[in-house]
DNA sequence: TTGCTCCTCACGTCACGTGAGGTGGC
DNA sequence: TTGCTCCTCACGTCACGTGAGGTGGC
């Protein structure tokens, strides 16, 4: 009875990757980091067995993906080895990289507008 | 006399590499790839050997990769072999791109700034 | 026995940077 | 002979995608 439900409350990597929207190489490969352990691991067949309990962490390393941090910055993150301040600092450091490449997208959009403009005009590719 | 003028317009990879402000690796990286190649290889030493003619080349090949175009879609570029109206389309199809990425920065920036404000008020990290 | 899902390698990605180990010319 | 520059591998980068080849459970 215990048992039956543990065993309900867990999903096989696959089943897990498709509720978390996720492939399962990515479950694996964040499995292979030590980012995002299994629960069980099947030593007979070396099944990955996840709980649903697991969703919010894969979901936070997900959302700080999305804020352009790297794996590695990632890690200590989630471990919630980090107090407030440094993760403030931390997004404010990244926050300088993303004005930074906002900059650099902005002046790359405007170089190739007036080339597109310089061919319109002149009818020529030119180099140099 | 007119070996030693052909001689005075050659320069080995590294003193080509130090005026056109690149690396030896890049270079080499580009030989491999075969979009640019030396005017001359020593059978004997390996060495390359380049002409100051290469240099608007090089230099092309450096802008077209500062619009954001991948080496692979340079290649066809720079050796002519693309109109005016290709070259328009692709300028274009790049543009796009850089529109779209500048979105997702701004995008980044806007939620990482939030991220920060939040922290600043609740002084927490907080999760998914 | 046949599917289905899972497993572990291992290569490929993109444009080079960075050693390692070795050689020719002044 | 000693530097200097060059050469060719070959690994590492970042976060997985994509087969290849094989195995356990219903």
């Amino acid at each position: 009875m215990a048992k039956a439900e543990r065993q309900k409350a867990m999903f096989r990597i696959g089943e897990f990757a498709q509720i978390a929207q996720v492939s399962g190489r990515l479950l694996r490969y964040y499995d292979e980091l030590g980012l995002l352990s299994p629960i069980r691991l099947d030593s007979q067949t070396g099944y990955r067995w996840y709980s649903a309990k697991q969703l919010p962490r894969l979901n936070r390393i997900l959302a700080l993906k999305e804020l352009g941090l790297t794996l590695e910055q990632i890690r200590p993150l989630i471990d919630g080895e980090v107090g407030a301040g440094e993760m403030r600092a931390l997004l404010a450091e990244r926050r300088e990289r993303a004005a930074e490449a906002l900059r650099l997208e902005e002046a790359r959009l405007r170089q190739i507008e007036s080339r597109i403009a310089q061919i319109d005009t002149e009818g020529t590719i030119g180099g140099e």
